[in-house]
DNA sequence: CGATTCTTTGAAAACAGTCAATCTGTGTGG
DNA sequence: CCACACAGATTGACTGTTTTCAAAGAATCG
């Protein structure tokens, strides 16, 4: 399984295979089946998590006990809840795994040794942070600005391989309206 | 005007003033009158820009014409483009001027160049950038979780200071709604 | 096969958008 | 100092979209 690591590093930087190994030696993987819990709400969070295989979702639960996902992570993705891992507060957000998952700890303890200890791979991590923070704005702005049927487009076309492994009223979820919505938004486009 | 960013970046860590001497070497002041442009779409975005004075917000417009605000920025915020600054591709947003302002730019080299000579120049930016990444989930969620009055009241406890200069339409287009059902929406809560 | 989960459909109510008109406050030029 | 223009806010009537609640069909899994 590090294995998935290693090809998703070699993706975006070059180390060496002593680098590596520091990796390898820090690191935790942790196998979860479907319908378990990487992280409950209320629990401080301590990871980075990388997602070997599998699937999981990120979701709040509202007021009134509605969930809401924030996100979906699947392999070669990372996973955690960043506020609760940089404040030190209990996290807000659940994260379950949605298929039997592998995911690979690393306690952000580890996680900066490797980042002190290996240049490279700290100039891959804050690219990442940049990228994750673009998309951020990115979903901001259709939030904003589309229209429920181009929300639904605009993920189907973006996260092609998430949406056709997870059930349908998690995407709605994800876009923030009821199954019944997009069930019917589905109909109608169809009839086009 | 130097002085505000010194006051900032002493409110989050440490720097000698030779350090700081080197900043104010690189760093450029711009002013800009209510109503000009700090970025037009379609140019590219080279900069790391931060408000010592004034308020400006950031826009895209959609295909049907409509203006979506993504961001204000005031006065110890950072303003700018960042898919843009990263990517090299022309910006999909305008930055304007709500106030007269001033506003002081480094270029990505010369930012760059700061952070490699000031480490705790660059820790502080790296969580600059985490935490505008975990705002940035929290209006995510926010934005498929709240009613719409929620997330009025949301942003008016948020940024108590942002609200009060500038124009109500603004707000419901940070909020993505018509001015006109934020208005409503202000009368109902009132007659409560 | 039965149980569970997921999706679809219908009807009513709540909510938000559109368009047009009016009202309000501000500031500028005469 | 007034009159006017202008930008912003509000209101009304109407339309369109989404939610809610309930029920009925699919699909999946043990």
């Amino acid at each position: 399984m590090y294995e998935v690591f290693r090809q998703y590093i070699n993706s975006k930087t070059t180390i060496t295979d002593a680098e590596f190994s520091l990796i390898q030696s820090l690191g935790t993987l942790k196998k979860l089946q479907k319908k378990q819990f990487l992280l409950h709400e209320g629990i401080v969070w301590k990871y980075n998590a990388f997602v070997c295989q599998g699937c999981l979702r990120t979701y709040r639960i509202d007021d009134k006990g509605n969930e809401h996902i924030l996100q979906f992570s699947i392999e070669n993705w990372w996973a955690g809840d960043r506020e609760s891992l940089i404040t030190g507060n209990p996290a807000q957000s659940n994260i379950e795994a949605l298929e039997d998952s592998v995911i690979l700890l690393f306690t952000q303890e580890q996680f900066l040794t490797i980042c002190k200890e290996i240049p490279s791979f700290n100039t891959m991590v804050i690219n990442i942070l940049e990228k994750s923070f673009i998309a951020a704005q990115n979903r901001i702005h259709a939030s904003i600005s589309y229209t429920t049927e181009e929300k639904y487009q605009s993920f189907l076309n973006s996260y092609p391989n998430i949406a056709n492994r997870i059930p349908q009223h998690m995407i709605a979820s994800y876009l923030g309206v009821t199954p019944e919505t997009l069930s019917r938004l589905r109909n109608q486009a169809a009839k086009k």
